[in-house]
RNA sequence: GGCCCCGUCGUCUAGCGGUCAGGAUCCCAGGUUUUCAUCCUGGUUACAGGAGUUCGAUUCUCCUCGGGGUCACCA
């Protein structure tokens, strides 16, 4: 069974970089009929990681990604860390180190001094004689101090570290006696049975302290899989100062969670030239062996596109639930059809098509004046008069094909070309010189509006 | 600075010893459209550099350069 797991640190927010791994993991999960965990990492008792465990599974909920299982609390676990804490010491793999805060940076500064690495020197290694007073110990593990850690990592290849290069007995529970960050993650993802650990490659460093945990405790090491990470546009690691990094933020500027799912699945991996995943399809495809090895650089041209082409492709039906939350209801709107499939090719957002919308049925309240300028000419007022009476005199219009008929009939009639209509129309009825098909347009603010709209225009504009 | 990772069009990527180095996006041009958008067609642009190995390297090895990550009683 595959059990992988997404294991943030409370920060309030779902951040972009993260969906991208939780979505990694939980594609995997899926694929192999496994489970996907969900952990909270508060173990500096953070006061609201409530909250930002809320913040995430309703990202994940908009999202449609779902975690199995309880939510685990890395805060509610120090009796667990405790007993591994204990064991560690009973069989002498972990001791106290008396060393003070003071002494301990003053070793660090005299071996940076002397170009040194700074590590702990093991002074408390072995120690049996009578401890010093006034100083709350902190617990160090016992780490190898020669020979190689090896990282199998299934996107990196096989990674190696010198111990001797990188490893020092460091702290798995500090003086107040609370658990370390290196030791809880080997304990947890141990104990809820993940096997393999999706996540960013900043976390390849500190994978061998976590070997050396597994392995003291006698644990099997999971298969570790480093995703590289995302970069801004200067290159560096993608963070808080870089914009919409909270994966809500996409969806206030309407972007739906299919084209942001398919756009994070393929930032860092791929399947041959397949650029549209399904849902379905990404459960059924992904493999993190074919992890890209290197950074990717953020950057959302290919999501708008992405954005675009499903509010293109996705059901009118469908379509008008999404833009409710963009405050658009229209599910009863008596020409929702005529207006989604005018409007569902010009938007690249869901947040843009409501807007659209709006420029369609509220009547324009001010008219722009070089498009006014440039369509009216010597004979438009007549134009626009004889096509508002054929409007006007037939009984029951439509269909944009209704309209279309009537515009055909006053440009045949006159011997004018399509453009003599179309530009002082596309003004009167819109304001301005470029929008959706004029036939289509009529045809959803009725007739009675279209009349009235040539009107308001004629009064303020004789040409 | 030590250690580790990475380096193909501007961007996302395919490639896994022999390819006109492919696709997508962006951008540009043309077509379609009463307009804009969509859509269609076409186009510009890439193997960081240098040594090897090999009949032959984008692909394998080494070096250089460049970028990134990480080095806590943070996670």
């Amino acid at each position: 069974m595959v059990v992988t797991r997404f294991a943030p640190s409370p920060t309030g927010y779902l951040h972009i970089g993260g969906l991208r791994t939780a979505l990694f993991s939980y594609l995997w999960a899926r694929k192999n009929g496994g489970k996907f965990l969900l952990r909270i990492e508060d173990t500096d008792k953070a006061r609201n990681s409530q909250e930002a465990a809320e913040a995430i599974v309703k990202a994940f909920h908009w999202l449609g990604l779902e975690h199995d299982g309880e939510i685990v609390y890395q805060s509610q676990r120090d009796d667990i860390y405790a007993v591994y804490i204990k064991r560690l010491l009973d069989e002498g793999k972990a001791y106290k180190c008396y060393m003070s805060k003071e002494e301990l940076d003053a070793l660090r500064e005299e071996q940076i001094a002397n170009k040194e690495r700074a590590k702990y020197d093991g002074r408390y290694r072995d120690f049996s004689g009578t401890p010093p007073e006034g100083v709350e110990p902190v617990i160090r593990i016992k780490a190898p101090l020669s020979g190689e850690i090896v990282v199998r990592d299934g996107v990196k290849g096989d990674v190696v570290f010198r111990a001797e290069d990188i490893l020092d007995d460091f702290v798995i529970a500090r003086s107040d006696g609370s658990p370390t960050y290196n030791f809880v993650v080997a304990i947890d993802d141990h104990l809820m049975g993940v096997t393999e650990v999706i996540r960013g490659d900043d976390h390849l460093s500190n994978t061998p302290k976590q070997i050396v945990v597994y392995e003291s405790l006698g644990f099997t090491v999971p298969k570790f899989y480093h995703v590289p990470m995302i970069h801004n546009s200067e290159g560096k690691k993608l963070s808080k100062r870089d914009g919409a990094t909270d994966v809500m933020a996409y969806k206030e500027m309407g972007y739906t969670p299919q084209a942001l799912l398919n756009f994070l699945v393929r930032l860092g991996w791929s399947h041959g030239d397949q650029e549209i995943f399904s849902m379905d399809e990404m459960r059924e495809l992904f493999n993190p062996k074919n992890i890209n090895r290197s950074a990717s650089i953020y950057n959302t041209e290919k999501l708008d596109w992405l954005n675009s082409h499903y509010i293109k492709n996705i059901s009118n039906s469908t379509l008008a639930e999404m833009l409710e939350p963009y405050g658009l209801l229209l599910t009863s709107h008596d020409k929702k059809e005529i207006l989604l499939d005018a409007l569902k090719e010009r938007a690249k957002t869901l947040k843009e098509m409501a807007s659209l919308v709006n420029e369609i049925i509220i009547a324009p309240v001010s008219y722009d004046e070089k498009a006014v300028e440039k369509a009216f000419k010597g004979d438009t007022a007549d134009i626009l008069n004889n096509f508002k009476e054929k409007v006007a005199a037939c009984g029951e219009l439509h269909l944009p094909s209704d309209y279309h008929h009537l515009m055909q009939n006053t440009v045949d009639e006159m011997g004018i070309g399509f453009g003599k209509i179309g530009q002082p129309l596309r003004v009167a009825l819109l304001g301005k010189m470029s929008g959706p098909g004029l036939d289509s347009v009529m045809a959803i603010i009725g007739k009675d509006e279209t009349i009235l709209r040539i009107e308001n225009i004629l009064k303020k504009h004789h040409a």
